[in-house]
DNA sequence: TCAATCCGTATC
DNA sequence: ATACGGATTGAC
């Protein structure tokens, strides 16, 4: 029930908040009086509930100010849901900004930003040594697991200067190549200690829950117990809530974790670092669907902190960083390069497959059988990357492994339906009665194949050796020093203790005809991501890739040289015109609604359209270029569109997305 | 003349 | 969204 005779809070009796409303014209703030008896608990980052259109909704009170510029008549704040100021200032900064950059609303974006509320978790004060730290390290298995490259920091030149300006409190910005068989864990630590030693807090985030478990165990390493903390969404959300809270309420100043993590509570936060930042789990699915290294750097240059982005690959958007002269790179000497990098040989598609008959399966070519069987005889383990059942199901010539592409547009061919014929994956043509171009054959199989059954047969291939796997149904974290094959889809390669002897890089025909745009970056990230799990090419370690030298990225991997080719591709999308080098939004929806937000939209005038294209389910896609300097002017004109269109009911939403991930 | 209904508009 | 107001329509 509204209190009729409640009166305003003598001191600061505006309350502004933002209302928890999907609708993109109700995009800001709104002014409540503050009742007298809410004073005390009304203060800003608190979640409060309002009378909205007459409803009560969620929101949370950005800010108490002195009076309203609204000229009509103020409603009273119902409650405030809890005194726990879970939304700092800075934060609602950080999400407006998310939410303007990606042409989004702010309670979206506070969505993702701010966990729900647990009563329980809020009510109990964490124990004094238990800060929700999910694992200490465990006996001599992370921190000394690889070190081959033993230096730390010190292997990179500028590296140690980042350290030491991280260390001063400065606003020092680097793209870090992490040398092959480098331990990044134990780095990104290194750096939130320094962090840490100066009074400042950090913010660390990972792509997955295997890569926040190292670095959880890393960090309780370098930095002792109760000082860090680990979040992610895997978390039941009591705990996560009460990790989030002990961010937020400055008992911990070291935060790591997966993307949401990126708009995590921290006092005085000094530095935030983003690892592997080409990981597409880094982009939140939901709306509006943020970069979680966008989110990072825009923090960064809003809060001037200093910021860290690495990976043993490069993206193109780290790459136009270096460029733009907003970051430094931190890269190793070209021979320290060499000198971590295992040999690392290419076999082509077509040459020396089936000759030799030990070579049991006709997917490992006999250099790939040889380098494995070496490995194997020097006691080592062996590591073989095999594309994700399913990731791409395309096919290839049952006899000469030709992959099967379409005779209309060249794109890939489907499996087979249950008509018998395949598919195109692009235009959806049909191609009945196909026949190979190159040997004129009309089987086909399968281009790529399960970890399950890749591990069968290397288990004929090597018989004696132990196979195992790790993939989506059960990921290891790390394998020992023992002969053993591993066969790991991408993502999943467990650490090797003192590294792998022969990484096999298998079935890459799946990767590289990707109908993607970002196909030779992900390419390149995954094959670094396994063959840095090797031991460098002078204490054996060898890498078989079956893939063609003269492609570009078999060449980058090959000269273990990944801003080569971040360079190259990022001079690609610029002659192209495609982020990063210019800024692009996607809409997506039904033709009518895609062509009504156009219409309603003021687009900046160096906008381009490009499309539209089918979008599958009646559904099409319009494309927005815009030079990047026009970015902000895009999204603003697509907000507004979208604003203008929600508050006229149209039915059929259309779907924005500010630099997707997937393009073409 | 009054009430039920339909739009359009604002939402503190 | 949803709630309210002003216009509109239909029936007494």
């Amino acid at each position: 029930m509204a209190k009729i005779e409640s009166r305003p809070a003598a001191a600061r009796p505006i309350a502004r908040v933002s209302v928890d409303v999907p609708l993109p014209h109700l995009d800001r703030p709104f002014d409540y009086l503050v009742p007298e008896k809410l004073h005390e608990q009304a203060r800003p980052g608190t979640r409060v509930r309002v009378r909205f259109a007459g409803q009560l909704v969620d929101g949370y009170l950005l800010e108490r100010a002195d009076e309203s510029a609204h000229g009509g008549r103020l409603a009273y704040l119902e409650r405030v849901v809890s005194a726990e100021p879970v939304l700092r200032p800075e934060i609602a900064r950080l999400g407006r900004a998310v939410a303007d950059r990606y042409a989004g609303t702010l309670a979206d974006v506070l969505r993702l930003a701010v966990p729900p509320r647990h009563a329980r978790a809020e009510a109990k004060p964490p124990a004094p040594d238990d800060h929700g730290i999910s694992s200490v390290p465990r006996d001599g298995e992370n921190s000394a697991i690889m070190g081959e490259a033993g230096a730390g920091w010190s292997a990179y030149p500028a590296g140690v200067a980042f350290l030491r300006a991280v260390g001063a409190g400065r606003a020092a910005r680097a793209v870090w190549s992490a040398l092959a068989g480098d331990d990044w864990a134990v780095r990104f630590a290194e750096a939130a200690a320094a962090a840490h030693a100066a009074g400042r807090g950090a913010v660390l985030v990972v792509a997955d829950a295997r890569d926040l478990d190292r670095l959880d165990a890393a960090l309780a390493h370098s930095l002792g117990p109760g000082q860090h903390i680990a979040l992610s969404a895997a978390l039941g959300p009591e705990e996560r809530y009460r990790r989030f809270l002990a961010a937020s309420r400055g008992q911990v100043r070291i935060v790591a974790g997966t993307r949401a993590a990126a708009f995590a509570p921290v006092d005085d936060l000094g530095l935030v670092a983003i690892w592997d930042d080409g990981d597409d789990l880094h982009a939140e699915p939901r709306a509006p669907y943020p970069h979680a290294r966008d989110v990072l750097l825009t923090r960064a240059q809003m809060d001037g902190v200093a910021a860290l982005v690495g990976g043993y690959a490069r993206s193109a958007e780290a790459q136009q960083l270096i460029e733009t002269s907003w970051a430094k790179e931190i890269v190793a000497a070209r021979d320290t390069v060499r000198g971590a990098a295992p040999a690392v040989a290419p076999v082509g598609e077509d040459v020396e497959r089936d000759r030799d008959p030990a070579a049991v399966s006709a997917r490992l070519p006999s250099i790939a059988w040889r380098a494995a069987r070496d490995a194997l005889a020097a006691g080592a383990p062996v590591l073989v990357q095999v594309p994700r059942r399913g990731y791409l199901p395309s096919v290839a010539c049952a006899q000469c492994h030709a992959p099967a592409r379409c005779p209309a547009c060249a794109g890939p061919l489907a499996l087979p339906t249950a008509t018998g014929a395949p598919a195109c994956r692009w235009c959806g043509k049909v191609a009945a009665a196909y026949a190979c171009p190159t040997c004129g054959g009309r089987r086909m199989r399968a281009a790529v194949v399960g970890a399950r059954r890749t591990a069968e047969e290397l288990g004929r291939a090597f018989p004696g050796a132990p196979v195992r796997t790790s993939g989506r149904d059960g990921v290891l974290a790390s394998v020992p020093a023992q002969p053993a094959v591993v066969v790991a889809t991408p993502g999943a390669e467990p650490v090797a203790d003192k590294g792998y002897g022969a990484v096999l890089l298998l079935d890459t025909w799946a990767l590289l005809t990707r109908a993607d745009l970002r196909a030779s970056e992900e390419a390149l990230r995954r094959w670094l991501a396994a063959a840095a799990l090797a031991r460098p090419g002078a204490r054996g370690g060898r890498v078989v890739v079956v893939a063609d030298a003269g492609i570009p990225v078999v060449q980058a991997l090959l000269r273990w040289d990944p801003a080569w080719l971040a360079a190259r591709e990022l001079g690609e999308r610029r002659e192209l015109g495609f982020p990063p080098a210019v800024r692009m939004a996607s809409l997506t929806g039904p033709p009518d609604a895609v062509a009504d937000l156009l219409a309603a939209a003021q687009l900046p005038e160096t906008a381009e359209l490009l499309g539209p294209v089918p979008a599958g389910d009646d559904q099409e896609r319009m494309l927005i270029r815009v030079p990047r300097a026009a970015g902000r002017a895009l999204a603003a004109a697509l907000h507004a569109a979208s604003g203008v269109r929600s508050a006229r009911k149209a039915r059929d939403p259309v779907r924005v997305q500010v630099d997707p991930l997937e393009l073409l």
